[in-house]
DNA sequence: CAGGCCCTCACCCAAATGGGGGATGGCCGC
DNA sequence: GCGGCCATCCCCCATTTGGGTGAGGGCCTG
C-alpha cells in the first residue's frame, strides 16, 4: 500500500514513517507539509492512502480534504486529529474522510486503520464511535457550521480587528454587504457578537 | 545525557525518540503527555534535559516551564514550538528556557542544541536569533503581554460572547469597571476591538 | 423551471462599544 | 514612604455594532 503523509511537523512525519517502516506491505511514497504540497504530490504520485493532519498552514487539512475529494474521490483518507469532539469528527466524515484517528492512538490502531481503509472500509477510533452515534441519533441537528468563501474572508478580517468599513473597502464591496455577511456568520455559528464569532471560528479551525 | 520528552502527541514523542536513538550519549529516560505528568516525572527521575512542547493540554508547556523552574532551576529545557514570532520566543526565554527550536528544525540541529544546553549553554535556532536581537535592541518594549486575573477573566468571557453588562453582573462589579478592564486589555494586547482581542488571546494561549 | 445557495445592496433604529478624561483604595517592593 | 500595579468606580460622546426586513441577479441541481 502506497502511503502519503501530510503533516506540517517533521516530528510527526518521521514518527509515522518510523512506525510504518517495519510493515512489509506498507510503503511511504511521499510527504507533504501543507495542503498545497499534498495536492501537488497526489497529482504526480500514485497513492493508495493519505494520512492527513487537520492542522496545517496555508491550506488546512480539512480544506485539503475537500479539495482532493474533487479530484480523487476514491482515495483513502485517514484523518489524524487531536480533537475528540463530535463536531470535528463529523466534519471530517462529512468531508469524505475514510478514517479518523486521534493523535493519541497507538501504532497497532494506525496499522489496522490503514488496512481497513485500504480494503475500502471505514475506520473510526473506538473511543469516538459513541460520539458519531450520538451525533447520528440526535438527528444530526448540530452539524458543523460551514461558511461561504466570502463569509470566511470577512470573519478572518474581523479576527484581525478590522471594522466593517475597512473590510468593505478591502473587499471592494459595500458596508451593507459586509453587515449582511456578519449576520449570516452569526446565524451559522450560533453566536451574537463578532468577538464570539472569532472565538468559535478559531476553535473550530474555520479561520486561522 | 538523560532526556525527558514532553509532548501531548505520541507521534512527536516517537519521532524524537527515534531521532535520538542512535546517539550514543543520549538516553531518553521518560515521556510526559502534559505539564502535570512532566512535573510528576521530574520529581522521581534524574534528568538532564527536557524537550518541551509548548502546546499541551491541562497545563501548557510554558506554564509547565514556569512551574518547573521553581523546583529545578538548573535543569536544561529546550522548547519546541511551531511559532517563529518574536513574542513566543521571547516569552519562552523570559520564562527560563535554555533553548528554542522550531518543529521544522532537523535532527542535526536538535542534537546540537541538546549538546550545547547540556554543557550549560543556550541555543536558539539560527533563523530566530535575528528575532531575539531585534527584541533585545529595541529595548524589549514589545514584551509578551500578560493580563491580570481580572482582565483574563473578562477577556475569557468576551470570547464567549458576553456583553459588558453580563460580565459585570457575573463578576459582581460595575459595568464601568468592565469597560476599564477592556481598555487595559486592548492596550496590553495592542488591539482596538474585542474581536481582535479574542483572536490574539486565543492565539497567544492567554485564554482558552 | 422552481427552489436553494451565494453575492450584492439598502434603510431604520436601539444598543453596545471604544476612546478620552478622571478618581479612590489596597498592596508590594525598593 | 513613594512609585507601581491592581481592582474598583464615574462621566461624556462619537462611532460601531446587531437586528429586523427587504430585494435583485447569478449559478447549480433536482
Amino acid at each position: 500500500m502506497r502511503i502519503v503523509i501530510a503533516d506540517d511537523h517533521w516530528t510527526v512525519r518521521d514518527g509515522l514513517k518510523w512506525m510504518l517502516s517495519d510493515e512489509s506491505d506498507i510503503e511511504v511514497v511521499g510527504e507533504a507539509a501543507d495542503g498545497v504540497e499534498l495536492l501537488e504530490l497526489l497529482a504526480t504520485t500514485e497513492t493508495d492512502i493519505v494520512l492527513l493532519d487537520v492542522n496545517m498552514p496555508e491550506m488546512s487539512g480539512l480544506e485539503a480534504l475537500e479539495a482532493l475529494r474533487k479530484t480523487s474521490p476514491s482515495l483513502g483518507v485517514i484523518v489524524l486529529s487531536m480533537h475528540d469532539k463530535a463536531v470535528y469528527v463529523k466534519r471530517a466524515i462529512e468531508l469524505g474522510a475514510n478514517g479518523y484517528l486521534l493523535k493519541s492512538a497507538g501504532k497497532e490502531e494506525l496499522v489496522r486503520a490503514i488496512g481497513i481503509v485500504a480494503g475500502g472500509g471505514s475506520y473510526v477510533q473506538g473511543e469516538l464511535t459513541g460520539v458519531i452515534l450520538d451525533a447520528a441519533t440526535s438527528g444530526g441537528s448540530d452539524a458543523v457550521p460551514r461558511l461561504s468563501n466570502r463569509e470566511n474572508e470577512v470573519l478572518s478580517r474581523v479576527a484581525h480587528g478590522e471594522e466593517n468599513k475597512q473590510i468593505a473597502k478591502a473587499l471592494g464591496i459595500s458596508e451593507a454587504t459586509v453587515k449582511t455577511y456578519l449576520k449570516s456568520i452569526f446565524e451559522r455559528l450560533d453566536v451574537h457578537s463578532r468577538a464570539e464569532a472569532v472565538a468559535v471560528g478559531l476553535r473550530l479551525g474555520i479561520i486561522e
